[in-house]
RNA sequence: GCACCCGUAGCUCAGCUGGAUAGAGCGCUGCCCUCCGAAGGCAGAGGCCAGAGGUUCGAAUCCUCUCGGGUGCGCCA
């Protein structure tokens, strides 16, 4: 029998692995309080893991080899010890000893079948966790500067940072999802002088995009509208006149415009963060008194990088952030000689305002060429929060879009780059967000339009899909039969090594996803699913020549059911993990 | 010059926080569709895990160094 535990939720939580752990632990105290064993052994090391090869059983714990060296034992003594502990275990159907120490255990069809029943009875909660415990996470994500569509490379870190959160509140975190509105800089003072040329434009008048404007044909609706909303006010004005409002009006188009593309992708943010609100605010001045108060503020003078000196390198005495206190290579200004901000300095306190709004955690995600960046803003948080909140950023790499082998360039000069709406357009939502997540964060991702429209196996979408709907295809086939797939079955007629073996990879998942979760790698997800649909369609591919391997069997109804409540487990993972990317399951290709 | 990321099969990449004989897809080779749930299936070849040391019972994984690729490096956000 299955245990079940209770989690806090009131959720029922089937974990395999914990569970037979927890037996093995269990059976090593016995062991101890009977003296097998050296008592007060540390046993944090022991770990019950899926074998590598399928051949060395269901489970293998390396408890005898962790154990070997403090108990001044030999390893196979230890397992083979374990090994009779653990045979009352009913779940258990066999411990062997193998290799330097291993102690492999298969368990008995009785215990796979539990598994299917849990997973049936936990449905779209089978994995859920309350490995957070509630704790209270911040995940900041995309924060395009708010100057034009959200392109290719934003759409990779949209979807890693959505996927990420629904990871995260999966496993029982709280999580907020917000969004850095980078609009205190220079570049929307350009988007301010570019938009205004559009207004002109929208009078009629003839205009030359310069370098240094924003020469997208985005920006000629927003002229218009701007026309529409002032008329021609600001026709032949100083500049003086009119930039604030056009920059506050362009802003605001800019971020309806993001705000729908992200709609596109189904991503939707908790809070839009500006920058510009943290000016005037005395909020800035409060990160950086912070600081100061921790002696990390002082005046100085930065050395010169060495090898890559620029042309008209003057010392200067700037304001400087003692970051080398928390592990930076240098010390990073915040103040620039003329007594305004560098960018840096709204970021801290951006941070110092995450920190005190009580998150537990924060996470950020940038795009590759902001790595130089990530020692600072580390060390600003860990003095910020006085090293109690942890910060984990994120790098995005890039992605390389591509038609067959021929690569889809952007230029941002000409104004022309591939958007994420025309990706959208092109492949859908779904196939966009699954194929961003198959790749780590830091490694660079070829996304191939052709391909991913592909219905073929080397294509990951395509086969996880497909297997949700060959099983939607199967139960739709049992419906008209009139075989009721609803109640719990007698499931003894799943039997077989390969029927075990794909219920095996349907319990790992609960554990897959609390080590995608730990980790802050949504991509695990992906590869789990993938290797899922793989052992599902293998276990179709065989009923071609082994007709009892066939999940609808014609003349015998409990037969199917059985097999059907397997299908349907497979299904709910399949579905569970999409869900956790943010892509719908398929009932029919 | 320094920092960060990366280096695994011909190609594109996984590798479950240190486990057993390093995996998948593509490509390649050989079998397999009168019928069966073949938008395919089975099998095979293909590896000095960039290299060298170190820690460990045990290393692709951790540490040090070297080589190679990418990114970045004081008044740009």
């Amino acid at each position: 029998m299955i245990h079940r535990r209770a989690s806090t939720r009131g959720i029922p939580e089937m974990n395999l692995f914990s569970d037979i752990r927890e037996a093995v632990i269990a059976a090593l105290d016995a062991m101890m309080a009977a003296g097998t064993l050296p008592a007060g052994l540390d046993l944090s090391n022991v770990a019950v893991e899926p074998p590598r090869d399928a051949a060395h059983g269901d489970m293998a714990t390396n408890a005898a080899m962790v154990l070997a060296k403090p108990a001044g034992m030999k390893p196979r003594d230890i397992a083979e010890a374990l090994a009779g502990q653990l045979a009352q275990d009913a779940r258990i159907a066999s411990a062997d000893v193998a290799g330097p120490g291993f102690l492999n255990l298969r368990l008995s069809g009785e215990t796979w079948r539990g598994v299917v029943l849990s997973v049936l009875a936990e449905g779209a909660e089978f994995g859920r966790s309350n490995l957070g415990r509630g704790r209270r996470v911040n995940v900041e994500f995309v924060s395009a500067n708010p100057t034009g569509p959200m392109h290719v490379g934003h759409t990779r870190g949209a979807v890693f940072g959505d996927a990420l959160a629904r990871l995260l509140d999966f496993t029982g975190h709280a999580v907020t999802r917000e969004y850095y509105i980078n609009d205190g800089g220079a570049q929307v003072d350009v988007l301010a002088r570019s938009v205004y040329l559009r207004y002109l434009e929208a009078h009629g008048q003839n205009v030359a995009f310069e370098d240094g404007t924003y020469p997208g044909d985005y920006l000629v609706p927003v002229g218009e509208a701007l026309k529409a909303k002032v008329g021609d006010a600001y026709l032949g004005k100083d500049e003086g006149d009119w930039l604030v409002p056009v920059r506050e009006f362009a802003t605001k188009a800019m971020m309806v415009l993001i705000r729908q593309d992200l709609a596109l992708l189904g991503v939707g943010m908790d809070v839009f963060y500006s920058e510009k609100s943290l000016y005037g605010t005395g909020l800035i001045e409060a990160a950086i008194a912070d600081l100061k108060g921790k002696g990390l503020i002082y005046e100085g003078t930065l050395e010169p990088p060495k090898g890559k000196t620029p042309e008209d390198w003057e010392p200067r005495v700037q304001t400087l952030f003692r970051s080398t206190e928390y592990g930076d290579d240098v010390d990073r200004p915040v103040m620039k000689s003329d007594g305004s901000w560098t960018y840096f300095a709204p970021d801290i306190a951006y941070h110092y305002d995450k920190v005190r709004r009580g998150f537990d955690e924060l996470i950020d995600i940038f795009g590759a060429d902001h790595g130089g960046y990530v020692k600072r803003m580390k060390a600003a948080v860990a003095a910020l929060s006085g090293n109690r909140v942890p910060l984990d950023i994120k790098l995005m790499q890039l992605v390389k879009l591509k038609r067959g082998d021929e690569e889809l360039k952007m230029s941002k000069r000409s104004g022309t780059f591939v958007t994420l709406r025309d990706v959208v357009e092109m492949v859908g939502p779904d196939v966009t967000r699954f194929v961003m997540l198959t790749r780590k964060n830091d490694a660079p991702l070829d996304f191939d339009v052709d391909k991913v429209l592909e219905q073929s196996k080397d294509n990951p979408v395509f086969y996880v899909q497909y297997a949700h709907a060959r099983i939607s295809s199967v139960l739709r086939k049992a419906a008209e039969a009139g075989i009721d797939a609803g109640e719990p079955a007698d499931l003894s007629a799943i039997a077989d090594p390969a029927e075990f073996a794909l219920v095996a990879k349907v319990s790992e998942w609960p554990r897959l996803v609390e080590i995608a979760a730990q980790g802050h790698e949504p991509h695990r997800i992906a590869f789990y699913l993938y290797d899922l649909a793989s052992e599902f369609h293998g276990l179709w591919n065989r009923g071609n020549a082994q007709a009892e391997l066939r999940f609808f069997q014609e003349d015998d109804v409990a037969t199917t059911r059985a097999k059907l409540a397997l299908i349907r487990a497979v299904a709910i993972v399949i579905s569970n993990g999409l869900g956790i990317l943010g892509v719908k399951p398929a009932d029919k290709m």
